[in-house]
DNA sequence: TCCCTGATAGCGTCGC
DNA sequence: GCGACGCTATCAGGGA
């Protein structure tokens, strides 16, 4: 029975982790509607701005996918890149 | 009454409808599952293939994109553009 | 290099067919996205026709479940099942 | 023309204080994705987590709305409401 | 106020 | 069999 009580512990410290960057995450939204809001206030089209995110997340996202293909293309061709073997080390593989 | 059973009737076919274009559906999915599988069976790495597609598709998106955010400039600029009204009139608008 | 060259169509051509694919599959799923719009506009709630193509499919999944089962003891005891009537008829329902 | 490049420096500003938060936001979903990855390496069902977090949400929207309507009702009699002590008191739960 | 579009979360599939 | 990724469907916010 401890156990169960141990893990409804954990349980709710997860949940509650959960939670509380939920509502960090909330309040982040919250800031860009403000952010829209007062360029809307400056005589901005949101409309307009908005797609101007999106295309350029686009952009950053298409130069990703460019990079991640290439490596893609290295390792089906047997060979390691050399650099940019940030973050991890993919040699154990 | 005799509203409720033309209603149901509606119904019945919008939904029979709506089922039978999703057996299609599937039956295409199904369709693209056999061509990756064929391409690998030919010694092709799906993987790689499946980034090729998605990039192109990228692209595509991208054009798509810079061609609408074109369109809202100039209906931000009060121009309406003419030409490329190609498929629909949107004067109606 | 000529094998290079002969993969390359090779490949050309499964990418091709994919997108072909991929095409008519979106092409369908537009057709679907109309006909809830239609139903819609008839005054009906696309909401619960969802609902209703959900269970209904989980019904024939299940459907088709029991068969599998049904299969597996016929052919455990040795008896080949003879034809099953293909694709349930609907004429009851 | 000098009013076109204020607007100009206004707009990407607007933008880049946008694409920060969203940065920001997005780091904070990614840190709900590792909770919810160190919780299921400890034993627990993410779905069923899933599922708390949504309906205590639930249930706090409508303790919110109780609320919204008990403060309606004072406004109608005419009696402010003295703070309401602010954000809800968790530790009876 | 309603509709539509975009964002998000859940599901299913594929690959390892 | 598990984990990750992509796709789809649902929900919420913004605009007309």
């Amino acid at each position: 029975m401890a156990d169960h009580g141990i893990a409804r512990d954990q349980l709710r410290a997860f949940i509650e982790r959960i939670e509380r960057l939920e509502e960090e995450k909330k309040a982040i939204a919250d800031d860009i509607k403000e952010v829209y809001a007062e360029a809307k206030g400056s005589g901005f089209d949101t409309k307009v701005m908005r797609q101007i995110v999106r295309i350029r997340k686009q952009d950053r996202n298409e130069r990703a996918e460019q990079e991640a293909i290439l490596d893609l293309y290295m390792h089906a061709l047997g060979m390691a890149d050399a650099g940019s073997q940030s973050e991890y080390d993919e040699a154990a593989e």
